[in-house]
DNA sequence: TATTGACTGTTAGAAAACTAACTGTTATAC
DNA sequence: GTATAACAGTTAGTTTTCTAACAGTCAATA
């Protein structure tokens, strides 16, 4: 019997990385924005005070330019945000959510918690500690 | 000071996975396919004497019918992979992988197995079995 | 200071997933 | 035994991502 090649992490990583996209998708979809959008406002939200640009956003949820770009003008035409250029560097756009967005924030929190919550549901407190700690070094190292 | 929502494991498994989902495309680009292609040639390979049928991968891959469709379409036509008709019941297609496949499974499985390692290399043999055993369990429960 | 290279964002076109509506087959229920 | 429901797969059209090529701006240097 040769050596075994399975690739028992990896397949458990994309599995569980699908359900959930799917789960936090579902969970926001009457406010009629998917996950990842949802997730970049509340983003965009949160550091408000920052000056974030698009860049920032394409390093933060790791994707293309190109999408992030795409991505933003869905949200720029449906009114949920406004890209201003800076007066200090023409290359680049800042970020605002709209008052629009802003009103939808909490609910697509809420939403996104529930799901957080099914995740670590049936471990004890000890087990999401060993988890948060293995995610945590896993992720640093990809 | 508000209780902070924060979805720390939704966040790490989504990036984690897309990490991993890159990286494993990368690894057999060099093939003409992508890793969702090359789970696929694998799965079918692996269980060539089960009668596979497409709502079979649907299931282990949490896919839409469609979305087999087209992808076996297009294996099809780049003749990785042959669909035939069963005799006792004309509503399904029974895959098979053709030789062309078989030659790169190996290198496949190789290129994926060494994005495996990646994922756990920091781990020691004791924090491995933790994580698999907190995978499978949170797996299993969404 | 003029050129070159790096940076930021956009466009065009492709790939891979989705949903909804459909065809045809098999199973179930009256 | 026929009508209906459930199942397997396909098609058409949309969405979200990607890559590659590009335009404009800023920084470095020679």
């Amino acid at each position: 019997m040769k050596p075994r090649k399975d690739t028992l992490y990896l397949d458990l990583f994309q599995i569980i990385g699908l359900k959930l996209k799917k789960k936090a998708d579902e969970s926001i979809k009457e406010l009629g924005l998917n996950a990842q959008q949802g997730k970049v406002l509340d983003y965009i939200h949160k550091n408000q005070d920052k000056d974030i640009i698009q860049r920032d956003l394409a390093d933060r949820f790791h994707l293309q330019g190109a999408s992030i770009t795409s991505m933003l003008q869905g949200l720029e035409k449906k009114g949920y945000i406004e890209r201003k250029i800076p007066a200090n560097n023409e290359r680049q756009k800042n970020i605002y959510v709209l008052p629009k967005a802003v009103e939808l924030i909490d609910a697509f929190n809420e939403s996104f918690q529930k799901v957080e919550d099914e995740i670590v549901q049936t471990l004890t407190e000890e087990e999401k500690q060993l988890l948060k700690g293995l995610l945590v070094k896993i992720n640093e190292r990809l």
